[in-house]
DNA sequence: TGTCCGTGCAACCACACGATTGCGCTTTCG
DNA sequence: CGAAAGCGCAATCGTGTGGTTGCACGGACA
């Protein structure tokens, strides 16, 4: 198990601000299971703009979480996972310090 | 492994949303090293005013991952694992069915 | 009792963010 | 070629958010 490095820590904020918001967990689920879409395919069952689901896929490209391929007239985008396994390591790093905390608390209590 | 259903993916962009933010994940970072906190003793080392770590610690606790402890004239802070344990399922979630799409892909390439 | 110390509350401010509208450009296709 | 589809760019708007300041309140302790 990790430490749990404040530095590692920060590295991890962007990429949970960018999954900290329904539609753009929407559209990973979306991704996840249609593999590489158009932003006109992202937008179609949504009530938002064109406009709005291109931020977010820009906001998502930023966290590095997503990708995109320049395809004729259409633009792709895609999953990209590196990150999302940091984000979990952060996760598993915060929880494992966690019962480590409490086990600590646990031994203090008994003595 | 879960199958990723929006639903309990929405459900999890609030704790998301909490976790990005790299003053908030410091605080995190304190609580798993130090146990129970006062917002005195979070705020000293930090640059910003005891009201904005106030603001942070209790949009951490509207994400349910901290709770505070009244002592005094004191106010304790302490982790609340649950729901990182949640947002942990979550990116997992994520993780497995991004993998099954690879597999799908790849077996596509084969054929 | 007086007096710090730790907090709470309310107002306020600058800025980022989610979202829209309007227009123009390139690619595809009849 | 001409039209429609898919997209980019820029301006705009309301609202949420991070942060501050000022003041008031209650507990701890000499």
């Amino acid at each position: 198990m990790p430490k749990l490095r404040p530095t590692s820590l920060q590295k991890a904020a962007p990429v949970f601000a960018a999954l900290g918001d329904p539609t753009r967990l929407r559209l990973i689920a979306a991704l996840c299971a249609g593999g590489a879409l158009s932003i006109a395919q992202l937008t179609a069952g949504t009530t938002i703009t064109r406009q709005a689901v291109t931020k977010h896929l820009e906001t998502l490209a930023g966290a590095g979480l997503v990708r995109d391929i320049r395809q004729g007239r259409e633009r792709l985008w895609e999953l990209k996972p590196s990150r999302i396994d940091d984000a979990r390591r952060s996760l598993d790093a915060i929880a494992a310090q966690w019962d480590q905390a409490l086990q600590r608390l646990k031994s203090f209590v008994e003595k």
